[in-house]
DNA sequence: AAAAATATGTCAGTCATGTTGACATATTTA
DNA sequence: TAAATATGTCAACATGACTGACATATTTTT
């Protein structure tokens, strides 16, 4: 365990990058690569899977905030939303206060569906926090929210702490 | 520091998984989201980037093992290595033992651009680095090293590992 | 020596997801 | 009433992936 190839103190700050920058590439592309079996059958992609998300995530959340969150453009969201809108994952309601918005709920369906891509993905993640231990973890979320972009952070951090569910 | 936010045992599985994934894709996002400018300018994308950084770190690397690392078809690949190739970044020598081969190596000028492009990342994640502190920069290495599939992490981690320079 | 396998490249068509720009509609605020 | 805001939509385009089919050079097998 005391393996040099983690002992961070052994490398050059170029090694700290190169390590840092590979690791994270590989492990994001195998950890977002498997939703696609059971949202292909469906017709969906990876958009719609992030879509299902954030509203599953932030039930009532305005179209403008799922922008934001999403850093895209609305006419990149609307045929992503559209048809998830058509298929009956997500219900529109018209605000209360301001009825020009829109909230964003997830149906029935729209749950079921998500947990169903979730499953994989939670497992995989939990394997590898259980692998790595409590330490390593607690690590990886401080690098992790030191690497979002100072601008963002505090939004970010607290839409993450939002009710967490269960 | 001893923020609730970063303490791992007071979250459910659910908890630790909502979180982990929001983190990671946020932090990526903010990370990689930059590179652009640089590369815009030249008509690059990220794809090209992609193939300067692997070729950068492998100097001499057959297009086989580059489209393994890449993770794409050579389809997808051609198109972005032959601009490279073209506008003189990327130099295909005839293989020494096996003439089928190319090997991949950078120009002096696609060092140059590399390294460009390399800088601002670099910053970026040495900083975050600085910020979060040795202790969690290795649990952040043990935690991508665990979130990286089964079948490629002795392949993935002996790239990884190989000569760093300087 | 001929045949099969391998490493690479290329043409052509398609798809998913993002972008700009322009405009429309409903609703709220000034 | 006029202006600002939240949302939606049409059209054109860019990037980076994909599949399928085929070509060429070279090495390996038979």
């Amino acid at each position: 365990m005391t393996d040099i190839f983690f002992d961070v103190e052994k490398h050059s700050d170029h090694q700290k990058f190169l390590k840092g920058m590979e690791l994270l590439y590989f492990a994001y592309r195998d950890f977002i690569s498997w939703p696609d079996d059971v949202l292909q059958t469906l017709g969906f992609g990876r958009a719609h899977h992030r879509v299902l998300h954030f509203v599953g995530r932030n039930p009532g959340l305005k179209v403008a905030e799922l922008l934001k969150l999403l850093n895209i453009t609305k006419q990149s969201l609307s045929r992503v939303l559209s048809t998830l809108v058509e298929k009956g994952h997500i219900r529109q309601d018209i605000g209360a206060q301001d009825r020009r918005q829109r909230l964003l709920y997830l149906t029935d369906q729209g749950k079921i569906l998500l947990n169903k891509v979730a499953e994989h993905q939670k497992d995989h993640m939990l394997k590898a926090f259980n692998n790595a231990g409590t330490q390593s973890v607690e690590g990886f979320w401080h690098v992790l929210s030191a690497l979002i972009a100072d601008e963002n952070r505090d939004d970010i951090l607290s839409q993450i702490n939002r009710d967490m569910g269960e």
